[in-house]
This record gives structure tokens, sequence and C-alpha cells, in this order.
DNA sequence: GTATTATCCCGACAATGTCGGAGTAATCAG
DNA sequence: CTGATTACTCCGACATTGTCGGGATAATAC
């Protein structure tokens, strides 16, 4: 049971990263669709459930907004165990792509 | 239905660039124990198997060796299929670290 | 021939990824 | 207040990918 991150895993973490104190579903979904099309809302929450009960992100729910509708939204952050394991992913990667030529470079 | 690279599809593609015309399973299996640890050999050849039925990578026998024992070895070279889908999942990540500081340390 | 070795392959299960749609809580209009 | 509308979150089922153990195969050594 060597655990590990999945593709999209480590995707969404990076996203969350990004997002900053913006992260919650829809604008992670917006944020992954720059890298590739089409991915489902379904996804990505489901992906968070599980990235939380590793223990990999926590979140916490946001105010009401001034917006017209919708549930509160859920705001996820990455959590140092999440950190840890994506660097080792990405360290990983950028083990195997070193010194090859472009356009294999490493992330 | 559009279909896209696990992380250990990836690094095996990688390691196959890597080993060139050595790839064959349990060097390849060699090569992926410097980043990961307990890669079982099962893993390697099923993941080449299911690579080969999507057209990623493509084998051939080799010749029986001078050593003492064993089946005659498979060697699996990458298709440009598989360049193609493994640059793009490389490129998707390094859109989504770029900008973030390099060791993504814990807290 | 039999023993020994290195390699490849198969079948079953676990973990991750995908999908559609149901459920929930907020505002707006009357 | 009530119902319509809206933006989200969550659930359940299935597809794909990853893991594991063990067995089959084919080569050399004796």
């Amino acid at each position: 049971m060597i655990s590990f991150l999945g593709e999209f895993e480590q995707l969404l973490l990076l996203a969350i990263i990004r997002c900053g104190d913006e992260a919650y579903g829809a604008a992670l979904q917006r944020e992954l669709e720059q890298v590739r099309r089409g991915v489902h809302l379904g996804a990505v929450y489901t992906t968070l459930l599980r990235l939380e009960s590793k223990g990999l992100v926590a979140s916490r729910v946001g105010d009401p907004t001034a917006e017209r509708g919708g549930r509160r939204k859920k705001f996820y952050r990455i959590l140092p165990a999440g950190s840890r394991q994506l660097e080792r992913s990405l360290a990983a990667l950028r083990t195997m792509t070193a010194g090859l030529p472009r356009p294999l470079e490493a992330p």
C-alpha cells in the first residue's frame, strides 16, 4: 500500500496552490480547464474528497456572498503532508526527465 | 474517452526512453526503482501490455544471449503517439507549476 | 535427459479517474 | 411568505489505471 498521487490529484493540488484562498470547486475546475479539456466538476469534488480523507488537504465553508444564488462555497487549502507528497511526485518526474532532449523536459 | 496517461505510465514511458535499446522488463524495473521504491515486475509488464494495446509503444523479441538462463528478452520502444501523449502530460504539469516556488516544501 | 536460471505473462483485486444527476442553500420577484 | 432561479456541493456507479502473487517459458549447465 505504497500510496502515491495520481496525475489528476497532482494537477488538482497544484490548482489549489495557484488559486490561493479562492480555491473552491468551480474555480478549481476553471483552473484545470486551462490545461485539460472537459474537466467534469464531479471529478473535481470526488478527488477533493479523497484527498481530504487522505489528509493532504483541508477545507472550510465560506460565508454567504452577495451573489444571486448558490450554496456556500467550500474552500480548500493544501496541508504539509500534501505538499510533501506532491513534491515527491514532481521530483520523480524531474529525475526521470533529467538529461532528456526537449521537448521532454521536467516540470 | 479522452484517455490520459496515468503517472506510472508516464514514468514507464520515460524509463523506456532512458533505457534506449536495452528497454526490457527487468531493466525498466531497475530504472524505475531509482525513483520509486518497491516497483513490482508484474506492474511493469501489465502496464507495458496496456501501453502496447493503446499503440503507444512497440516491442520486439531479442535473440538468445550467452547468459546462463532465461527466456528471450522483449525490448520495447516508444512510438510517436506515445511521445506525443507523454509530452502533453508533461506540458500540463509544466504549465501548472510555472511561477510556483521551486521546492514546494511543507510550511 | 534434469536442474537451474532469467525472463515474460496471466488473473484478480485495489486505487484512481470519470460521469450524470440529485441535493442544498442562497437571492430575487411577486 | 412562497416559488423561481441560481451557484454550488455531494452521491453512486462505472471505467481506467495500478498492484500483487504466482505460474509458464525458454535458455544454459550438468
